[in-house]
DNA sequence: GTAATCACG
DNA sequence: ACGTACGTGATTACT
């Protein structure tokens, strides 16, 4: 069999595979997604054509005036973004560490290199195989000569393949006669500016007829179509420059031999590390075990009681000890995983105690308790969770981490804190993940005594927090969050466990009803839009809505989005006056909606106690509020009545009531606080309608002469101040021009100047520093401040204003709910904590205990904290959750 | 798996 | 000129 080779267009295939993949980074915040899929059609392609000698070729530019070089040279094409830009030099030393060669020449396109080489290699008797995004290789195809284009179809990449018979098929002209075509066709794209007149259909048939140029020159007069027959003439010289600008060099002077491209083995030790610092661990599959590097992961297991009894005493000596389970809270402990470092020897050890025999999950869970009640001190991924298998933990708090949580404040804008997460974070060291391991199941699921991928993986849930928990607090300390992971966040989870651990009553069959309530009008209002659009079709599809009402029914205001028409309530509520269809589709949108997320939806969780036990996460958002999910209890319906009446299924224990205590407009008291500005402070110390006295004092009317209009505006600009203004998105919540909103704004910073300054302040010191802090020291980073992306520049400078308000707001909270739940604890109350929703508690309340409780209430959450205006905090009591309201 | 929509603060 | 309000999660349709 011949010898074959690959060559690859490497600027081209970046470029595809950059635009064709998600903004992958690692770590440290280099992008990747261009070397990803590089790599992915890269090895795709060795696997199908098997070829012998693999190169890469790639464009030689100037690092200095890349941009200009890039625009002058590559014709119309914007500049190279320096997402990808960045990523070049990196592909090069990925392919070295392959062992595949980059060839590059000063003065040459990788065009003109892969058609030298190709050439070369077709006349030595090799097979060739040329890969490029770009089309204009095409003319390169010969017999043996294979063009290779990636195209991305469905998600998927298909590969379009051409030899020179397939480029005739396609276009009616031979490879060669194709470069004739693009000299009369011309190419805006590589500033090739062809013959004016004449488009892709009349330079194929010209060339079809004379097959070049100069032979349509030569006939002239048999050019047709006459506007073609005169351009030409006139453009004559136009049309052979820019054929030879269209024509691939084949005679390049490279001062390389293509024989020495001869395939290695790709997968080296080295292309490894380079995978690893990356991050591509979709690639680590091609490496052999010895490639990787052993994995210096040590476990002892053991089921044995009195070998477990005998390490336990062992362990008790450490200063710290990490712990790792694989558990889950209603089906018990299948293992336990420790680590510490033995103090004679200063090793670390890693014992996995698996559930067998004597040694039971809840004997596991017994010697958790033991060692700390021996003094020990332990960190884990997940204290919450550690929580929900063993609640006796809690009275040993100070000695347990959490170190999940310490990492959620030092970044919080990661979408997962496990233990891979850190490792690869902190120990700078990649581990196979959960995901990995397990795939689709749960550990518990996937958990094999037997089986070294899930031993392993259970040994470094333990492993892991023991690594990193002195790195973290050590980074805590330096970022001045220690203090707010030791008094706030770390007592708040066990705040958060209580709650999820309670749950709230739900009566199941008056959910059941309120359902059935809906139903009955959801198909009283799809009759009504069906006979009004004369046909039936599916209301919940956005894109068939669209089609209906923009298209059939020929409405105005038809506002693009990337798919489609935008049917959003806001758009159609404009179109309500004059189609009365279109109350009947909110109506119904709303319906549907309060069916399937809360009449079904809740039903689906609720537990055979007849609660629903929600979880609260903690490491979720990027400012430091809590969210709900499983269900979401934070966004239970209240702005609507209907909507609002789900509530009364939400119901207290027996002998209970609830009690709802919700802070009065604590952004803004926490923005008055933090910017320091007297006015608004002053208007806090004054009145209690805050929205009237902005209106009174922006608008400039006396506070008696507020209208229930002008309030509403203040409102608005309130809300707009504390989200990061913009004129825009003010406007558009008031459906005003963005000129009046404009003035609004101007108004309101000129009566509260101290505002403006603070917000500026924010948006500067982000700039600077490239985050945002909380009253409390909480960090929230913003890169996207440093975006060349007018857009995304914006959206960061307005993020910058609102965190600090929005996340000093949720700490506060935070610090009331710790606070609130001493004190039942403390008082020996049976009252419980069992919801937060961002400024407001619900507290189960015994019927006995309402006045205290309430008394807990006020002083808890007013102190929470010490601001320059007063906390202020609405409580309100009934037998529903709807009615204590 | 993503986009559109809408529920909440 | 660009084209949005800040922070979430669930459902549905559709690829």
């Amino acid at each position: 069999m011949a010898d074959k080779i690959m060559l690859l267009d490497g600027h081209s295939l970046m470029n595809r595979a950059f635009y064709g993949l998600p903004n992958l980074t690692n770590a440290r915040g280099v992008h990747t997604n261009a070397i990803l899929g590089f790599l992915n059609i890269m090895l795709r392609y060795v696997e199908e054509e098997q070829p012998t000698h693999l190169l890469v070729a790639f464009d030689r530019r100037e690092p200095t005036f890349r941009h200009l070089a890039y625009k002058e040279y590559k014709g119309n094409r914007s500049p190279m973004p320096e997402e990808l830009h960045e990523q070049v030099p990196i592909m090069k030393d990925v392919l070295a560490s392959m062992e595949i060669p980059v060839v590059t020449k000063a003065g040459f396109e990788a065009d003109d290199i892969l058609g030298t080489v190709g050439h070369e290699a077709e006349q030595e008797g090799f097979d060739v195989a040329i890969v490029s995004g770009d089309r204009d290789l095409l003319q390169l195809a010969t017999d043996k000569v294979k063009i290779k284009i990636p195209k991305t179809k469905a998600g998927g990449t298909v590969t379009e393949e051409y030899y020179a018979n397939d480029v005739e098929k396609l276009y009616g002209v031979t490879p060669k006669e194709f470069i004739d075509m693009k000299g009369l066709m011309g190419d805006p794209s590589d500033n090739i500016p062809g013959v004016p007149g004449i488009g892709e259909k009349t330079a194929a048939k010209i060339i079809q007829s004379f097959h070049s140029i100069e032979n349509a020159m030569e006939h002239i007069d048999e050019v047709k179509p006459a506007r073609a027959k005169n351009n030409l003439e006139e453009y004559y010289d136009q049309a052979i420059m820019s054929k030879e600008l269209a024509t691939i060099k084949q005679d390049c002077p490279l001062d390389y031999e293509f024989r020495d491209a001869r395939m290695g083995r790709l997968f080296t030790k080295e292309a490894y590390d380079m995978f690893k610092e990356l991050e591509l661990k979709s690639l680590f599959k091609y490496f052999e075990e010895e490639d990787k590097g052993k994995d210096e992961l040590m476990v002892t297991i053991s089921s044995d009681l009195a070998e477990a009894e005998q390490l336990l005493d062992k362990v008790k000596k450490a200063d710290l000890i990490g712990l790792g389970w694989c558990a889950e809270p209603d089906k018990g402990m299948k293992a336990l995983s420790l680590s510490w470092v033995d103090k004679a020897t200063s090793k670390e050890e890693n014992v996995l105690l698996v559930s067998e025999g004597l040694v039971t999950g809840d004997f596991l869970k017994d010697r958790i308790c033991s060692l700390l009640e021996a003094g020990c001190r332990i960190t884990v991924l997940d204290y919450k969770h550690l929580l929900h298998l063993e609640p006796r933990v809690r009275a040993y708090e100070d000695r347990i981490d959490d170190v999940g949580l310490m990492a959620y404040l030092l970044s919080p804008l990661q979408s997962s804190y496990d233990f891979d997460d850190l490792s690869r974070d902190y120990l700078n060291s990649m581990v196979p993940s959960r995901k990995e391991v397990c795939g689709k199941k749960s550990l518990y699921e996937a958990f094999s005594s037997s089986e070294e991928k899930t031993t392993h993986l259970t040994a470094r849930l333990a492993q892991t927090p023991l690594r990193v928990n002195e790195i973290l607090k050590g980074k805590l300390a330096e970022e001045d969050m220690l203090e707010l992971y030791l008094t706030i966040e770390r007592p708040a989870a066990a705040t958060l466990y209580d709650m999820e651990n309670y749950g709230i009553t739900v009566e199941k069959e008056a959910l059941y009803e309120y359902g059935q309530q809906l139903v009955g009008r959801i198909s009283e209002l799809e009759a009504s839009i069906y006979e009004q659009a004369g046909k039936t079709f599916n209301i919940n599809s956005p894109k068939q809505l669209g089609v209906i009402l923009f298209e059939d029914m020929k409405m105005p205001f038809a506002k693009k989005t990337k798919t489609g028409y935008s049917t959003s309530a806001d758009i159609l509520e404009k179109l309500a006056p004059d189609h009365p269809i279109i109350n009947d589709i909110l109506e119904y949108r709303q319906l549907t909606k309060l069916k399937s997320t809360y009449a079904d939806g809740l039903a689906a969780f609720i537990s055979e106690d007849g609660k629903i036990h929600g979880k609260f996460h903690q490491k979720v958002t990027a400012t430091g509020r809590l969210s709900s999910s499983d269900p979401n209890l934070q966004n239970i319906p209240i702005r609507m009545p209907l909507g609002r009446a789900i509530r009364k299924v939400f119901i207290p224990e027996e002998d209970c009531i609830f009690v709802s205590a919700d802070y009065s407009q604590i952004e803004l008291r926490v923005l008055a606080h933090m910017a320091g500005d007297q006015n608004l402070i002053d208007a806090y110390a004054h009145g209690a309608d805050i929205h009237a006295i902005t209106a009174s004092q922006v608008f400039g009317v006396p506070l008696e002469e507020v209208t229930p209009s002008l309030r509403r505006n203040a409102k608005a600009v309130n809300f707009g101040i504390v989200y990061g203004i913009s004129a825009f998105g003010l406007g558009q919540d008031l459906n005003i021009s963005r000129q009046e909103a404009s003035e609004y704004i101007d108004a309101y910073f000129k009566t509260y100047p101290g505002i403006k300054e603070y917000l500026d302040g924010n948006v500067a010191f982000a700039k600077e520093h490239g985050y945002v802090r909380t009253l409390y020291g909480r960090i929230r980073p913003i890169p996207e401040l440093s975006s060349g992306n007018f857009m995304q520049r914006s959206f960061g400078e307005r993020a910058a204003m609102n965190s600090p308000i929005q996340g000093t707001a949720a700490d506060i909270i935070k610090i009331a709910m710790i606070r609130v739940s001493r004190r039942l604890r403390e008082e020996k109350l049976a009252s419980r904590l069992i919801l937060q929703i961002h400024d407001e508690l619900l507290i189960e309340t015994k019927k006995d205990e309402i006045d205290a409780v309430k008394k807990i209430l006020s002083e808890e959450m007013m102190g929470a904290a010490q601001l320059k205006v007063p906390l202020s905090v609405d409580i309100e009591q009934g037998e529903t959750w709807y009615d204590a309201k």
